[in-house]
DNA sequence: GTGGTCTAGACCACT
DNA sequence: GTGGTCTAGACCACG
């Protein structure tokens, strides 16, 4: 967005209990869904984030093979690591139940802030609306800058 | 539900990645937001629930002080545990954030999941009718059995 | 089979090509199919285990984290790693297909050999034959030995 | 098949795990085993195949150096690269022990995947009429086309 | 006690 | 140059 083309996007906080590997894993879908990174696109290599990020490259490796094991991300061998260009979600129905999960617990959590169905249905609509527009804004029409695969 | 009025709904899985004291936090929340556990009602005695749970009664301590924490519940000392008669739930603003992250890291799942912004809308309306119905269903409209405070 | 109860059945070699933790998640897959460990059999720790085969923790680590994902063994927090009492195998078609991808390259490689389709016909045979036999020396009628789910 | 005689053949996948100089010896071992290449038959060139696969020809050469160690191919020099006249394999009992290795590990994975012998033994009868039909479909009665030795 | 995460630094195979 | 594997040793959360 700024001054590598491929690289500013990832933020990770080494204080968060939510390990390190992980939050690079979520960055990096989070910037596939929304347009920022797009299928072909290549990303740093392991040595070049784990520099980026100032942690250890094990780390960042880690991340990269649990993308790869979600078919976020493919690597060819002595070139680099691209965005899927055929993404396919493993465990798709496994993955639908655990979303139905995470909104259970969000009807949960919206009884005990005493938020009534309707609050949190406008919570749900107006966090999509901000969705859509970030992704309009952010996602470049076409990239002209770094390697494609 | 069925032999000791209230007890019977939590289960805990030693094998979930959760840790079982935060599953028993969970399952009290739930229960809670279900109706089946209401203000006032006596939760079972932290010995008297590892028991019934086969855990170690360290984990259920560690739960009961979260639930305090969270003022799910409180505990008087001399006559036992009881749900909150008047609950506020601290750090409001911050938990709605939270929530709101939660609910953007479902439109990044479902964009992986390649699901369209539609098929979410659904999903979200169609847990929440089930939700609706199940409340209807468990909450006894009002408790006859068990200590109240 | 000795000494240990459950301990004796892994071989680790650091100079094979294929790497060390790959051959201790082949291992215990074997001793699964062998029959010499049950559902509910106890695994070494982590630490135990890397000691054993003088290598380094985390070696062992990922092998079971790769058991886990496959679900040969389950992770029971504080406790220990026991072998699945209820085994489902992910991935279940793919993975045939990757045997029948198996027995084609043994076709190859036995026409390189010069080997007649009946020869490899009775290869098969015969390595199952010695399967089937060292399956019912092998394994224990029940094990005695070493703690249970 | 098409249009070069001999060249159309191989496929070489760069995201796969296995390495591509590893891939062409398979493709041409295949091609041998199936009667598409037959003793004699003139191979490309190890820049021609480099050009058309569209890659280095370092992994191309890999590739020929490994084939004719398993003296598959032989090299004439200032003729070019040929299917050899009168193979001989090398280190046959060896290679037929690592044949075995593979069977058991099906045998294990079958155990796995909760198929039994029964049904491994189908899937070994159903591949080998496969490759046996494959063979009579696309190997040429006598290669018309292509240089000889 | 258990496994999970992370670091620092090494070596290797592949392209 | 790429990622993959391994070691040695540390810290943490959980039960």
């Amino acid at each position: 967005m700024t001054d590598r083309g491929m690289g500013m996007w990832i933020h990770v906080d080494p204080r968060s209990p939510v390990p390190m590997y992980q939050q690079i894993v979520e960055s990096v879908k989070a910037n596939v869904a929304k347009g920022i990174l797009n299928p072909g696109d290549k990303l740093q290599s392991v040595r070049e984030l784990s520099v980026e990020l100032a942690i250890n490259h094990n780390t960042v490796a880690k991340a990269y093979r649990e993308l790869e094991r979600e078919n976020v991300i493919e690597v060819i061998r002595g070139r680099g690591t691209f965005i899927t260009l055929q993404p396919t979600a493993p465990n798709a129905e496994q993955r639908r139940e655990e979303m139905r999960e995470t909104i259970r617990k969000l009807l949960i959590e919206a009884h005990h802030l005493r938020m009534s169905h309707e609050e949190l249905w406008q919570m749900f609509h107006q966090v999509m609306e901000e969705w859509r527009l970030s992704r309009e804004t952010e996602a470049p029409e076409s990239t002209e800058e770094g390697e494609k695969l």
